[in-house]
DNA sequence: GTTGTACAATTGTCGGACAATGAATGGTGC
DNA sequence: GCACCATTCATTGTCCGACAATTGTACAAC
């Protein structure tokens, strides 16, 4: 950190070089980005408006259009535009499917193990649980009725299983009206969707999973959170059982789940 | 989602509209980004690689290099290439503060509450405190050491004892060695960062504070997990009463804790 | 009111160009 | 031979100008 600097220090390097790193001279098409970053941050810009045309916009920051453009990019990429309807740049707010995909591939690149997922899924999932035993609406409550029966009438196809339990644990997680922690949680059950892929139809757990459901929802509708939290902690506790009985070892890295398991599932982006 | 289509509906809208939603014909620089991201997500691209010049990539994807360079700043922006010593573009991973940062952007932006923040902030950080009470190594174990000397002795200098208050909670958290929980405890560890320099200065909770990091660091250093998670419990429960108590209301937004709270922190990025 | 058409605006893409800057190279002195 | 310096070269950041494709708009026709 450099933390003591002497500005006579004339014994080794002459001044100009050393000290002084180099000052933050950022390009022209950062620059573009972190101001308009700031105008949606501070509010000047809010979501829904619409900004001025590429050429207008290039002519107001006086630089050229291609350089405005890329700034326009790393906006774009950052889900703070978007390119609305009538291909005119619109302010938006990112939306949380861009984060988590985000967020899971940094794991994935990271060499997450399935430990590191599994300790913090057995934290948010039960805490997500009395959470959505606390603030589920009806609405929601209707939805989880419905997947608990579509899951019944699925029988043991495990394919259409598994995207209903994703799709349930889902639903639980909306239902808690907890936006930082549905963020924190989706990434991870975006990983550890693989694993489940893999334990079901081998371990024949889809009672088992049924009768857990059938007793959070339960919970859930009942406003009982404890019973929702511990209900919830068991089911994902049999969850890491089956993955662990498949012989499989928590430490290991994720790294080829890889590319599918992020882009596999993005609902509706 | 509109499971059942039946393409012989000739009766309200014509069937060009509604169904057959745009097929994806991405513009060229998209295509630039999904193909290198997806080349680093699959690990034919390894983080240190050195890409070809732009020139080149642009000759090889046959297009301009105005819209190659559109396409790197998405892939920039996403931090999965970064422009290493020679200039020459560098794969990378990206880190773990970009996305956390960006993370309490987007959270600003929906407009999160603390209630919410704080819903999972208690979660969080008991289980942290366990994880690493299990997991410490020697070496973080002194960097606490030190942090709690720090701040005793920073008297009541609130600037600084909120910087080390901020950092101890980070390294517990870092000594956890679990990124998953990590990033999601990070972006409203910045959030809450204002409401913490509120509270500080006007309750004088200086010594409550420094009781409690001691009895948490005593807990990591014996490894007793319980130990640890309790007193962090009680430690961030202190921190609810102090916000309550100064006549904040849980639910009410945090908009205007704004843009310098994320950009205040970032350590070396 | 809806449909179709002509026109204008805007974006995506292209080609070429150049200054600044870091890297590589080679010459020079010891 | 090795260290030091100047030159050359490659590469990026930026600019300019241009054009096809697409889309919004205005207006005419049914």
């Amino acid at each position: 950190m450099k933390s003591t600097l002497t500005i006579n220090s004339a014994n080794s390097t002459p001044p100009s070089k050393g000290m002084f790193g180099k000052l933050p001279v950022a390009p022209a098409y950062r620059v573009v980005f972190d101001t308009i970053e700031k105008l949606v941050m501070t509010g000047k810009l809010k979501p829904g408006d619409i900004l001025p045309t590429e050429t207008e916009l290039a002519e107001r920051f006086d630089i050229n259009r291609s350089t405005l453009r890329e700034g326009i990019r790393l906006l774009e990429q950052n889900g703070l535009v978007v390119r609305g309807a009538a291909k005119r740049l619109t302010v938006s707010v990112p939306h949380i499917v861009d984060l988590t995909s985000r967020i899971s591939n940094a794991l994935i690149l990271h060499d997450v193990t399935f430990r590191e997922l599994w300790e913090t899924y057995i934290i948010l999932e039960p805490a997500l649980a009395k959470l959505a035993a606390e603030n589920a609406t009806e609405e929601i409550i209707k939805k989880l009725e419905d997947n608990l029966e579509s899951m019944i009438a699925c029988g043991e196809d495990a394919d259409c299983f598994n995207k209903l339990d994703y799709e349930f644990h889902d639903l639980v997680a909306e239902a808690a009206c907890n936006r930082p922690m549905l963020i924190a949680r989706q990434p991870i059950s975006i990983l550890m969707m693989p694993a489940a892929h893999a334990i079901l139809p081998r371990l024949n757990t889809y009672d088992r999973v049924i009768v857990a459901h059938r007793k959070i929802l339960d919970a859930i509708r009942a406003h009982d959170q404890s019973e929702a939290s511990e209900w919830m902690h068991k089911h994902t506790t049999d969850f890491k059982r089956g993955y662990e009985s498949l012989g499989f070892d928590a430490g290991e890295h994720l790294v080829n789940s890889g590319f599918d398991a992020s882009a596999g599932i993005k609902p509706q982006a």
